[in-house]
DNA sequence: ATAATTTCTTAATCTAGGTTAAGTGTCTTT
DNA sequence: AAAGACACTTAACCTAGATTAAGAAATTAT
């Protein structure tokens, strides 16, 4: 099982660990345009896939929209803000292609961390692994051109490329899709 | 105690485990322009600022500094990614401001999270704090001019301005030094 | 105090990437 | 299979911010 192979990364459960986690969490498939989250809304769950493509992005002055991170089959996400605060976040959450997602609800994982104290380190070390991924996203994005950081991207989510809208990725690296269109061109032409 | 308010504000520990904590710490005076850390080396220690001010940064193609963060009186600093992985680092830790600094080992910080498990969950919320804050200027960074970076940077870090020159500010905004001062007298003439 | 180094400013010129707009291609939905 | 609705491309023109350079101001070291 996806999510359990994800647990043993970091922290070791017993059967009946393994299995009182399961009995905390809800199993959904979602089609793809789904919103789970939308921004002034307060997060109550963290979404891991299973399998499909999620995204997260907020929208400025109500006009341009830009990704923060996708997430596809064992990856987590959330609004992290909105669900460590539990106030209105600005960030939506949106399926991008058909998915199964694991939902946890933030008063089941405070339960699971009674019962299991093992679950706070896991998700400690998931955030100290996003926090190092978000601070190296900032130096690239301060240091290195868009074709740079198109570069890494690929190297990096080599299978995001095929399924996702490429205006998404555009976003996520900070440029507009016009110009993301005309830098790949200019790309394969070498 | 700078350190015991600032462990205050998310744990509550026995005078026991205080003093613990301490004797599990160095403090130590740097002058300004003192190196605590070298990109190329592995991070061994987090450091808290109880006076002066520290940055960490990187350099690319050995020309251009990076301002990733600044750390002034009751913040943490470290190369996370170092410090977690124990691998070589590109980070530099820097003395902007003759500095007192709570030096605490990795090593020590193990023993520390077996003797009083509950710091685990201090640096949990440390790092879920500091996710949250990068996601945010990653945004903001996406989204925002320069002139508006520069606004929110006023608002957050009001102390900062008058303590370190204003070119780790234009680095930290991700604009030149050159582009800073210009902006700079265009927004005074409003 | 003075010299040396570093920081800040100003200005001319340049460029990566944005904007606008129009056309084409490709999914969805019915 | 047609009609919309998206997604992608191309091209002309625009702008925020970079680069280069040179001088002025402020720190730091001797």
């Amino acid at each position: 099982m996806l999510i359990l192979d994800n647990l043993s990364k970091h922290i070791t459960l017993t059967p009946q660990e393994q299995e009182l986690f399961l009995s905390k969490t809800e199993i959904r498939q979602y089609k793809a345009k789904t919103i789970l989250l939308n921004a002034g809304e307060i997060c109550t769950h963290s979404y891991f896939v299973n399998s499909g493509v999620l995204r997260s992005f907020n929208i400025n002055d109500n006009i341009v929209e830009h990704v923060l991170s996708f997430a596809c089959s064992g990856w987590w996400i959330s609004d992290m803000y909105s669900l460590l605060s539990q106030k209105p976040g600005n960030l939506f959450i949106q399926v991008l292609e058909d998915a199964e997602i694991v939902l946890l609800s933030k008063k089941n994982q405070e339960v699971l961390f009674q019962e299991i104290p093992k679950l706070e380190r896991f998700f400690r070390i998931l955030t100290e692994n996003s926090l190092v991924a978000h601070q190296e996203r900032l130096m690239d994005n301060l240091s290195l051109t868009a074709e740079e950081r198109f570069e890494k991207f690929c190297n990096k989510y080599q299978d995001l490329i095929q399924k996702v809208p490429q205006k998404q990725i555009a976003s996520y690296l900070g440029v507009t899709p016009e110009f993301f269109s005309k830098m790949k061109s200019k790309m394969l032409r070498k």
